[in-house]
DNA sequence: TGACAAAGCGGAGACACTCTCCGTATATTC
DNA sequence: GAATATACGGAGAGTGTCTCCGCTTTGTCA
């Protein structure tokens, strides 16, 4: 069952790991830049590999994705970490949906990929996005018990409304300061 | 108003407007269907004309979109008028914005187009937006006196949400049912 | 009614992008 | 220094957008 990941799976050739990682690093770039929707072959040449490289490493934009997010995310799980400790967990829980959606912004594009994830378990992004979910579970139960927000409402309520806000401000570039003030009358509402 | 049928612009041939109107029919079709991310060259080809006919009438995705949504934002236009005499100011923008999300679902992907619209006035879909605008302006002024609506929020605040909720049911599935409630938590804090 | 210009047609094809296949090259192993 | 597993990269198939231009149809006017 475990056959995946942990035995076997002898580590990549010197020239194929050099490959991978600097695939990712113009990825990384790239996307910055343009967006999630720029070429792969694109990518590709300027990472100076032929496209069947890229593809091998990478069997779809959404599996380069994934990698080109794990760092950004491996940040956003310590935050989550650090606000679970927090002593008014109603402003924690806002600091985390505004962090989110700051996340969300890095690549343009990105929170439709994420959504598409929300609802597809066999997207590359999923596991990441159930992580997030769990964080938001735990920050938003805590919010309640504190009495700072509603019971009837969910984690997958506020990764919606999170994201949306995200994906609003990438389409029509609004400033973050919007994001923070819609976010406000939102958790306004959740009380 | 009619300006751009009525002067000069003599009518198009029978043959012309033929084709036109078979395109259109044909793209509410393939839209409501498949998205507005369908093929254009599929849809000529279902329309029975060459692409070069389709791009002749609508020289791109955009001009198609905005024709096969005339129809239905001119019911949006009505039912704005008819909200405007109602009673309960409060509640006539809660009705608008849950029609503004539904009309927003009427196609899939059609959100990303008007978000883009709404920050590009030289989109075809600009002047549709426009009016957007001013309807919720109407309605909103109208609940903000009622003291329904506390005064700091914009007509622009409210389409964005509208906009994006409606992009959320679109990418995740959720139901329309999911979008009202969200809606009225953002509303519950406009108060 | 028939001829002529204007209007319109449609499909070939240029261009861009995704993704695969497979002959060739390189790293690793013994 | 072979032998073998591994990886490379580019040609090219498939799909989509959009344009160009030779040919066809329509409307008009004598």
């Amino acid at each position: 069952m475990n056959s995946d990941v942990s035995l076997a799976k002898r580590p990549l050739r010197a020239d194929a790991q050099r490959n991978y990682d600097r695939i990712l690093e113009v990825a990384l770039e790239v996307f910055t830049q343009s967006g999630i929707q720029a070429s792969l072959d694109d990518i590709a040449c300027q990472a100076g590999v032929g496209p069947g490289t890229l593809y091998r490493h990478f069997p779809n934009r959404e599996c380069l994705l994934a990698a080109a997010l794990d760092e950004s995310w491996r940040g956003l799980a310590r935050t989550s970490d650090d606000l679970m400790t927090a002593t008014d967990a109603g402003r924690a829980l806002r600091s985390w949906l505004i962090e989110i959606s700051h996340h969300m912004g890095v690549y343009g594009g990105l929170p439709d990929s994420v959504a598409k994830a929300f609802s597809d378990d066999q997207s590359p992004l999923a596991p990441r996005c159930s992580l997030l979910g769990k964080s938001t579970s735990g920050l938003l139960a805590r919010a309640q018990d504190a009495g700072a927000v509603r019971q009837d409402v969910t984690a997958d309520d506020l990764l919606t409304i999170a994201n949306s806000l995200a994906w609003a401000t990438d389409k029509n570039g609004s400033s973050q300061d919007d994001v923070a003030r819609l976010l406000d009358i939102f958790l306004a509402g959740l009380r």
